[in-house]
DNA sequence: AATGTTTTTATGGTCTTACCATTTAGCTTA
DNA sequence: TAAGCTAAATGGTAAGACCATAAAAACATT
């Protein structure tokens, strides 16, 4: 009697909804699902892959859980966010939170990538980020004593400044490091008065003007130098140091 | 006629499934429930939240997708696995896959980061970090030409250099990288002859020396400058700038 | 015709019940 | 005692129903 060979066939452990799930995620990734696409109706897709509603719904859950898409009740469906790193954020935010990441830590970090982007920055800028650059500083020059508002175009401005980098990682970093940070900053803020806001909104409106001329020169070791002057405006109100 | 003071009460729009995800995944950040505990198994956690089973597994798959816990069949359940940062590393892989990230942009933040860790480790080593480098050195010496096992310890030294720093923000970036940066590397090294490899590890191991050694010291700078000698070594093998 | 109202329809959110698959544990039997 | 069988626990999946909401269509009113 002829014995076929025997293979031991690895078990397929793979749950469907996985299955499911990794088959859309990839689509996304090759950009075969773009930003803004809607996925077909959970009943078309229970037809589709001929599968159970709980078990399609299990794998948009997990898709919504990554970041890849957004379900939206009433007569709507389910839509492609495409990659975004707000999901990365709200992870290392959560870490932060649980391992009482210590403030010393993000500012010595925060001074470090932001020494990186401005150093290639000066390099690597075109003068259309100068311009967009030059216009936040128009912006920054009228606020007053309006410290919160002040924040607002600081945060825009360092986003220019990665951006001019033209370093993803970079600019990937300076965003979660704002993201983290921001909270803390806005409270501390507020109990300060307002001739203290004033001036340091002055000073550090100075500050951001120097690192710009220094990156219209191509300067980078100046607009680094700049830079650290004005980290050490917002740790002065925290009291870090 | 009376009338009611009209009160406009924000509709509640979170899914069942979610509020349950809030739920345990607080739990799991505040401490409650520790890695290797198991939850309840999905039907006692039914009674418990007077849900259905599907919303139940909802929330478990979006707790899973986050990599708080992990689920597996048979007689077993739902344990927690704790945060990691796996899920963020994966998360950025993608990030870089999807974006088609340049080599140059990694190696360029790489070599950032590594010069504010060891930086900062210099200030902030233990005798017993020196140990630690110390012995990665050791088996480092020896690995003549066998390039895989000399990344290996590379990989090694550095997430070392990084503790050492006792920046969390350097040490989870390193991590990030490392993974991110380790296939490729892997790939390139093989394409060389041994000869090559034989000559580079010995090179790169004195240079991993000369850090040990200003890091003793103390001496920060130096301990940079050596760094990114080191790092010139990869990218050398890439082929990159 | 323009506008406001009602109805229908599409779609996600949830529940119920049932059955299957796998693993562990306990029991049975040689 | 050891091997094998059975039962129980538990996750995985399916099918069908009903509700809630928002958009679209139909209708009514001015």
């Amino acid at each position: 009697m002829d014995r076929k060979e025997i293979v031991f066939t690895p078990v397929k452990t793979t749950r469907v909804s996985e299955a499911i799930y990794n088959q859309i995620s990839q689509k996304i990734i090759d950009g075969d699902l773009k930003k803004g696409d809607k996925l077909p109706p959970e009943r078309t897709l229970m037809e589709l892959y001929g599968r159970s509603r709980p078990t399609i719904r299990e794998a948009l859950r997990m898709l919504e859980q990554d970041g890849l898409i957004e379900t939206i009740p009433g007569n709507k469906g389910s839509f492609i966010k495409g990659y975004s790193i707000n999901t990365l954020e709200d992870h290392l935010k959560k870490l932060v939170e649980s391992k009482n990441m210590d403030m010393n830590e993000l500012f010595q970090y925060r001074r470090l990538n932001d020494s990186g982007y401005i150093l290639w920055a000066a390099e690597k800028r075109t003068d259309e980020d100068l311009k967009i650059l030059k216009d936040i500083l128009d912006k920054m020059k009228n606020v007053g004593s309006d410290i919160l508002l002040f924040y607002k175009y600081d945060k825009e401005f360092h986003r220019a400044l990665a951006a001019s980098s033209k370093n993803r990682f970079a600019i990937l970093v300076n965003s979660i490091l704002e993201h983290v940070s921001f909270d803390i900053l806005e409270e501390a803020a507020l109990d300060q008065s307002e001739d203290y806001n004033l001036n340091l909104c002055k000073s550090a409106y100075e500050s951001h003007l120097a690192i710009y001329t220094a990156l219209k020169d191509r300067n980078g070791e100046l607009a680094q130098k700049k830079a650290l002057v004005t980290l050490h405006h917002f740790k002065d109100i925290l009291g870090y140091e």
